[in-house]
DNA sequence: ATTAAAATTGCAAAGGTTTGCGGAACTGTT
DNA sequence: AACAGTTCCGCAAACCTTTGCAATTTTAAT
């Protein structure tokens, strides 16, 4: 099957390309029977224009790039559902690229995403990124880059972020509401900014308690959280709450709370921030304070939008996190 | 700042556009010193190749496209996860488009990629897609289509599967193997082929025991799952065993031995078809079959490799399914 | 019937890359 | 010094589309 072409479409009907090309386009220079005739062939020859020819003539790709550590989770899977529904409806194409939490992969990445020629690239930056040179690139070159997640300190990067702080803060005032008096805080990987921000909001509020027992500690993975919940657990004076700072942790912390067959809310609370998943799969359901992928997602792609049409001067902005009530608290 | 091109390197140079372009590929007519001289300077000047004058003169496009019903889940992000690998490993661009189950959608999607020129395409088709027309068209195209997870009946199509019938068997011979008396087999959607190939399988295996008291359901959802599960486990004669043919349908069934404080596995036994993450996240960890859409995923890839080698024959592959201990058995 | 104006259509160049073929310069042989 | 054989490089076309401008035809007005 020969691939059509306007010109073919062109020869088969005896007029120029660049009438037929006009013709398709509905271009007000070209006569109603034209149209007429073009458009009939085109549609009964299955034309579809190339898009390769159309790219490298406007010297601008309709492609968005998309790089993220993984995309399976609870997070970024919801994240790229909600950027790939904005970019189908606003007739963008996606490219999404894993980095694997490798920094010479997420360069790599980069790489690929220039040969793509894209005009806007997302991207949550792998744990151990250290250098923003590369992607200091694209900004120079006028490629808007969205920043999310796993976010560049400082104010001149597109960032969209969970209200990490305001969550952190809900979640300490729910507890302190509740009259907890010996919480264990789980949070993650210290060297990420989230961690930070909710680390720092949460200790906040819950540091103006005196008569709190306070304990706090860092896990970096789902089964270091469970090891830590373990040991808090196993002493006397159990803590009366865990606060997870993320699905990963709230994973670790229930498999052990689990295990030890505490009693939730009885023996003790559960409260986490979380995507939402997770938190209904257990029984009693955990409170949590959303965090949703799929929200920061469409949050994401309204300011690439805005990016490409212009208003280019980098901000910050942020989702909204509702307290989802469980039984858990 | 300019996009540079072959062009532009010639011109600094005071070279020609198809010398530049040969020491670029390391052709053997250009001698070593104009290579060096060549590359050094693409490098400097952080040469990318246009992606789309190279495919345009070569029409081909390295891209592929990839149709899924959602993103999000334990399975298609996984799937998607060793899709996006082998891609990338291959210099192959991705395109991932969701369909959410809507065969217009779906139909919509078809038409991207061929506005996108894709070189093959992978698809899970939609629940209730009824006709295969817009998809043979690709195949009549000469481009190759891979389908996986929910795929068109008959032996006209490429398929990767999961060995449906041979890991429902294995759980049934586990079930009875374990001298269970009365077995409630949970399963999805009558209208799935995979549905259908679990059942059978099971049924086959479970029918022949004349002493066991054997019930089972089609559920669609999580929360029929755990509606029937309830229902079961309510009445008196409570099953001693639970097969779930999937995650999703693990979920709701849990969910409801959780609330019915069903002691696991002293009460009832558990054994589902899984991913393979849920599981570990009960107490005790459910035993399972594997079902991996990751490895789904890298077997779909090397199909369409294949395909695109000239073996088009359609063929239906199918993954390991892996039996893994956990402690509901 | 002549001319001006309006309505249609076509020409040609550009965008970046690849590649067959021909041309030039150089090597070594007689 | 004449020749063939290498080695290295450039010309030009093709892939398909868009678009400014020129050319052609049609229409309307005198």
């Amino acid at each position: 099957m020969e691939n059509v072409t306007l010109k073919r479409i062109a020869e088969v009907l005896g007029l120029s390309i660049s009438t037929v090309s006009r013709a398709i386009k509905n271009h007000p220079d070209i006569s109603v029977n034209t149209k007429k005739r073009v458009n009939e062939l085109a549609k009964f020859l299955d034309y579809e224009p190339n898009i390769n020819a159309i790219n490298l003539r406007a010297k601008k790709n309709r492609v968005l790039g998309l790089i993220v550590p993984t995309i399976s989770g609870f997070f970024y899977d919801f994240f790229i559902s909600a950027v790939e529904e904005e970019c189908r409806a606003n007739e963008y194409t996606l490219i999404i690229l894993q980095s694997g939490d490798d920094p010479l992969i997420e360069t790599n990445n980069l790489s690929i995403c220039r040969q793509n020629r894209i005009s806007g690239l997302f991207v949550c930056l792998a744990a151990n990124t250290t250098s923003m040179a590369a992607f200091d690139k694209f900004s120079e070159a006028d490629i808007p880059l969205v920043f999310f997640d796993k976010v560049p300190v400082g104010d001149d990067y597109n960032k969209v972020c969970i209200a990490d702080e305001s969550a952190a803060t809900l979640a300490a005032d729910l507890l302190i509401k509740k009259n907890k008096k010996n919480i264990l805080a789980l949070f993650g990987n210290k060297s990420l900014s989230i961690t930070r921000n909710r680390f720092e909001a949460f200790n906040k509020r819950i540091a103006k308690q005196k008569k709190v027992v306070y304990h706090f500690e860092h896990c970096s993975s789902s089964l270091e959280a469970k090891n830590i919940t373990q040991q808090y657990f196993s002493k006397k004076d159990t803590p009366d709450a865990v606060f997870c700072m993320s699905d990963e942790i709230l994973i670790g912390a229930m498999k052990s709370l689990n295990e030890l067959n505490i009693e939730i809310p009885a023996k003790t609370s559960v409260i986490a921030l979380s995507d939402g998943f997770l938190p209904k799969l257990y029984t009693p359901e955990i409170t949590y304070i959303e965090t949703s992928g799929y929200k920061l997602g469409k949050l994401a792609f309204t300011r690439m939008m805005n990016c490409l049409s212009g208003k280019i001067e980098p901000v910050t902005l942020y989702t909204k996190t509702p307290f989802i009530e469980g039984g858990s608290l």
